[in-house]
DNA sequence: CGCGTGCTTGACCAATGTCAAGTATGGTGG
DNA sequence: CCACCATACTTGACATTGGTCAAGCACGCG
């Protein structure tokens, strides 16, 4: 779900306003390369936030558009009842708020603390407007995120707690591994139990004793609450596309 | 999921090789208004495909690009053991091939007799590629698609057997409505109850009994096997909502 | 060092899945 | 037009997975 738009990108010093922003990927940042610091001032700025402090609600008008440089955030929908579905995670290079409707379609709350590059939306739109090559590259994006709701679709509605588990661990690692550009053993997990489970479609007491089972498998191990080490991805990978009986 | 981009075209004679086909509304077949058969001949022509038969597989090249006409078709992805999830059912007006990718993400089959337009995919690039605003309409497309995925993501992962029926058959009839644009009470049901509960992440003796407990609650009908009548529609939207107990 | 919150574990329960008949529908051929 | 057949659907009995409710534990923060 939401898949990074972080391709390999040039190399910004770290006290750049936008070192690490994969906005830059989208040529909006590139900008900034030039030195033409007053343009991204104009476009937007910076913002943190503190763990569980919500970015906005499913419903909000989509006023601004963010690119996250630090940190952690989940994104998940309400039924009216309380129930909750977590829709995915965002990790740096990663946007959110690119919307074609005028309004939120989910609630996006930092996990740790987490800062983030912001655009106007309607400078971030003119933006886009100018450039040709933008709408391909937003496309791009919602096809790579369609791509990955799809994929998440067969875990909800056919995969088995285990499955779901061993699933998302190599999710993680992947995801880490496209960031970081090397084999991934230990992943941090700066979610809690509770928003895995209703990322999984599962409860926190079965994330709790799929986990354990996992453990005693040897497929991974617990370096901290949050924090996995992964001891066996072979294993975890035939669990993870059910080729395993449970 | 996969929602039609077809919005009010202008009417074209039933004997038009596009008559009903919403790539008119991409200016695909808007070429076709003028006459201009040639163009339309060498971007792609038509097919017709009986029930059963596959469009193409999950994995196969992305050669060709269509837009159902007539009909209706499932889409849906498997696991290494068998087990099935399908993605979503497409009905005329909605494309189907247009990817990013130049392997195709699932397997589309037709449920009945279906006709559509078919284009070479490269050809449909180019096409694309002349006119401005076609990349803003892929994204457009690409963007309901993904709201439609996030929505099914929230069915499969937190909803009860009876909301998913209830939210399917609603989903089917504001589709039916979008393309008839008239009120629609009764509702074709061209897939078996093994795709329905593949679509909704349950068994099809499940979808089996909970139809019944619609039945009896007197929310539908079954007029034949494979048409159901909405009796009383708020009461369905109450339980696809999860306002109800049960 | 102690406290609180979140995690784990256990016992039990409910929803849905599985397996197995039975039934009905609608298509086919007489 | 009717009867038969195959297939798909429905229903029933039972199994299983994961959910619920309730302690207990432990990590990490202060």
């Amino acid at each position: 779900m939401a898949t990074s738009a972080a391709a390999v990108l040039p190399a910004l010093p770290a006290t750049h306003p936008c070192h690490g922003c994969a906005a830059r990927e989208l040529a909006l940042c590139g900008v900034l390369q030039e030195g033409e610091l007053a343009t991204f001032k104009s476009l937007g700025g910076h913002q943190q936030m503190s763990p569980g402090q919500p970015l906005f609600h499913e419903g909000d008008p989509t006023t601004q558009v963010f690119n996250i440089t630090r940190g952690s955030l989940k994104i998940y929908k309400l039924l009216p009842d309380g129930r909750r579905q977590v829709m995915g995670f965002m990790f740096p290079g990663d946007f959110l708020g690119i919307s074609i409707s005028d309004e939120h379609a989910f609630t996006a709350e930092a996990l740790e603390p987490t800062h983030m590059c912001r655009f106007a939306r309607n400078r971030f739109d003119d933006f886009v407007e100018e450039r040709p090559d933008m709408e391909r590259r937003l496309y791009s994006l919602a096809a790579h995120e369609l791509a990955a709701a799809q994929a998440q679709m067969v875990l909800l509605g056919r995969k088995s707690a285990a499955e779901r588990l061993a699933s998302f661990f190599l999710d993680l690692a992947q995801r880490a591994e496209r960031l970081g550009r090397a084999p991934v053993t230990a992943i941090d997990l700066p979610m809690s139990r509770l928003d895995i489970a209703d990322y999984l479609g599962l409860t926190k007491e079965t994330v709790s004793r799929v986990l354990a089972q996992l453990k005693q498998k040897r497929l991974i191990r617990l370096v901290t609450l949050n924090r996995i080490e992964i001891l066996d991805r072979e294993g975890l990978d035939a669990i993870a596309q059910g080729l395993t009986d449970n």
